[in-house]
DNA sequence: GTATCTAATCGTATGTTTGCGATTAGAAGT
DNA sequence: ACTTCTAATCGCAAACATACGATTAGATAC
């Protein structure tokens, strides 16, 4: 239908699409990882928005949690950031 | 509420969150301008979704047409691309 | 076991996006 | 004026996104 490489950009885009997922992952890429709660502080959201915007993250390969209980911490994907950050260089040349 | 440049770089980023519109934008970065009509044929879509996806560019400052009758001719705009170039170039450091 | 703490998920309301066919608008040609 | 052509817009339906409070799950501590 679409070439891949465009359905590859096009979903990394969409998980850009909103401001906080934006912040989020510019705090990821500064202090390299922080927990769900230090988010529910730092933005006027509820806890339960904030964990859906992170599964949104997620399940765009952006970022990934490692259980460290009872917390979980986020990181970023570093595999697939990489990825994303290439598809967008070339794709602005 | 959020930075600005959170609220610019998700905003581009939401213009880009469908394959066809970034496939429309690789176009227009290729072959530098091209008519509705063109799309209409390249893209397995109707003419009214074409239209909204070049609306939907339009309004987030990547395109503008110039009329050139009875035709419409889309490029990019230059201004805004290189924008969004720097910001997500920035954002992903 | 029970209490506690964090994060995910559920359920729901509201708004937005995506697609289509049909219609309208505007300009050029007869 | 009328036809023709392109592109935008309208009206609608279906799907998705965003937010919230309430609830559940899972792990640790008592």
């Amino acid at each position: 239908m679409y070439k891949k490489n465009s359905e590859k950009l096009a979903r990394f885009a969409k998980a850009l699409s909103h401001p906080v997922r934006i912040e989020i992952l510019e705090l990821l890429g500064r202090d390299s990882c922080c927990f769900t709660g230090d988010l529910v502080d730092i933005f006027p959201l509820a806890q339960s928005t904030i964990s859906q915007h992170l599964k949104e993250l997620k399940d765009a390969g952006l970022i990934q949690g490692e259980v460290n209980p009872p917390k979980i911490k986020y990181c970023l994907n570093q595999k697939n950031w990489k990825e994303a950050k290439q598809l967008f260089k070339v794709f602005f040349e």
